[in-house]
DNA sequence: ATCAGCATGTAAGGCGTTACATGATTCA
DNA sequence: TGAATCATGTAACGCCTTACATGCTGAT
């Protein structure tokens, strides 16, 4: 695996349940992932590219036998074994960077419904998020005790739980600035 | 402003209130806003250079008096101006990764020991935050009718909440994972 | 003497986003 | 016919991190 390239642990991580294309990848990272990591195709297909070389993954011959030919990516040993190590490798980083907060702390320039409004804007996304998230948690619950749902379950009860957070603070907030 | 450079914005909005040089920015920025943006050396100094280029802000002579030669930066009325609608402008960017529920979510692979201890890495540092946190917030607590204390204060109780939040979900998380 | 803190800046390298290029199939 | 979805990949560009280079002052 590239040094700070973690793409290639989600890869592995994905790889790991089933072979998959670049494309289906980008689809899983896109889902239950995606409120704590991102994905692009500038960004996988490379990876899948180099891990190739490093003979973490192994790449099928392509199927035509729909639409356009497609690879599915299949991982070895080597790459098991990366994954694992990463895994229990205690070192992890964990980066917030919040723009509304920026915004917030330098709001004092400007009037307080400016500041109002910013909150307004993040109040409604952690709002959708939320209800993504706890359409997923139902989903895990029916199923909790096969696979590796439960390690699903507890990403999404974080989720739940800090968006939930982001709304009680938004309510104070609001009540603050308005005083 | 650059375009996606969001570093010139929290320059700009440290410079608002008062001069400042390179250095004292990066010890700003490490402060009280360091749980939700970062800023290096190598990321400022460019910069401040180009912001000077642009008018945003202007650079003093330098200052001897002590130890190596510094310069303070100022805003001009154009980065006010530009600080302003970037605080006013809605659309704002909040990117979470976090590497430890990476680990969680593909945990299921190892031996569930594995999980807990990255929660518990993970549980400590939130520990750390959130007491820094807590005393930033009782000093804010006396001053928060004078100048932009309110503001400061909204984004340590983001914080305080948050990581209020964290804690939470690594007990409940340690308990699922420990049965 | 030497280490920490103050202070400015550059350079290399890595990573990611975005846009672009290409092309097939399905459905309205 | 045109849009959406499936599908792979490249290229340009921008941003950030890390390490490096330099040098003063004050405390131990």
């Amino acid at each position: 695996m590239a040094k700070d390239r973690k793409i290639d642990a989600v890869i592995l991580g994905l790889l790991s349940h089933e072979d998959l294309t670049g494309y289906e990848i980008k689809k899983r990272i896109d889902g239950a992932i995606g409120f704590f990591w991102k994905g692009s195709f500038g960004n996988i297909y490379p990876a899948l590219n180099d891990m190739e070389k490093q003979g973490l993954v192994e790449k099928s011959g392509g199927d035509k036998s729909s639409g356009r030919e497609k690879f599915f990516y299949h991982i070895t040993k080597k790459g098991s074994d990366a994954l694992n190590d990463w895994i229990a490798d205690e070192h992890a980083v964990n980066e917030l960077k919040y723009e509304t907060l920026l915004k917030i702390y330098f709001g004092g320039a400007a009037d307080s419904s400016v500041s109002v409004r910013n909150i307004e804007v993040f109040e409604e996304q952690a709002r959708q998020n939320l209800s993504i998230l706890n359409v997923f948690k139902e989903n895990l619950e029916k199923v909790l005790d096969t696979g590796d749902h439960l390690h699903y379950y507890l990403t999404v009860t974080f989720g739940i739980e800090t968006y939930e957070a982001y709304l009680r603070w938004c309510d104070k907030a609001k009540k603050i600035l308005s005083k």
